[in-house]
DNA sequence: CGCTTTATAAAGCGACTGCTTGACTAAGGC
DNA sequence: GCCTTAGTCAAGCAGTCGCTTTATAAAGCG
């Protein structure tokens, strides 16, 4: 179930998870469909900045477009986002292991006195 | 077991872990501590560029750093790491649960046939 | 005490970001 | 054929990022 990326588009992934308006966009989107116009709505921002926002989420690989007559509807590609979890739960799962062999360790010691 | 952070900290911990030196030394602190000298090892770039990475990471909580003669050694904080996966499973989960429900919906109406 | 090791502080530089404005294209509705 | 709707392209600008060089501090060793 592990996904595993490249260092270029893990990188590409993180960079667009760090700013608010782009998590914010990922966060509706997993909620449903949505198109540009709807996405920029809520925001103070141009609608330009928005497609802009929604181009870096493109392509980083966590958004596709599709076609439906003017719009170009945007959704969520929920693989991404996997890639970038598992990335994450890789190094907590390998630290979290370490403490445990530790605190055996430990343990062990207690033991043998 | 979900940890929630605000949106300054997490645009922090994504734009720390959107590097991939820093995410390389996040993997090789969920190893075991080290200090700035060992971690720099590696890399061709200088130390004080890494000291430089180690900073960003300890200033989003993803690193913290004790006293141990001359040195200071990095240790991993997971619960930073464990917060912006945190973030990621939800924004998946609401998509999977979406997916889920429509594919329900959808296999209603075919049985309705 | 000086010398080395370990690390930090500050300034500078080229590259990249987030956002704006202004101009443009393409599909539909009248 | 025009006008609106939905979206893109491109240039510009202030601010940040990654890294370098240079200088400095603080702890241990001879």
């Amino acid at each position: 179930m592990t996904v595993t990326l490249d260092d270029e588009r893990l990188d590409a992934v993180f960079a667009a998870l760090a700013d608010r308006t782009r998590r914010d966009i990922v966060a509706r989107l997993s909620e449903g469909e949505a198109t540009l116009t709807e996405l920029a709505a809520p925001y103070e921002m141009t609608l330009q900045a928005v497609s802009q926002h929604v181009g870096v989420l493109e392509r980083c690989g966590l958004v596709s477009r599709g076609r439906h007559r003017q719009t170009r509807p945007c959704r969520l590609e929920p693989l991404a986002l996997a890639t970038a979890g598992s990335w994450i739960e890789e190094s907590r799962r390998a630290w979290t292991e370490r403490m445990d062999r530790l605190e055996a360790h430990l343990t062990d010691l207690q033991d043998d006195r």
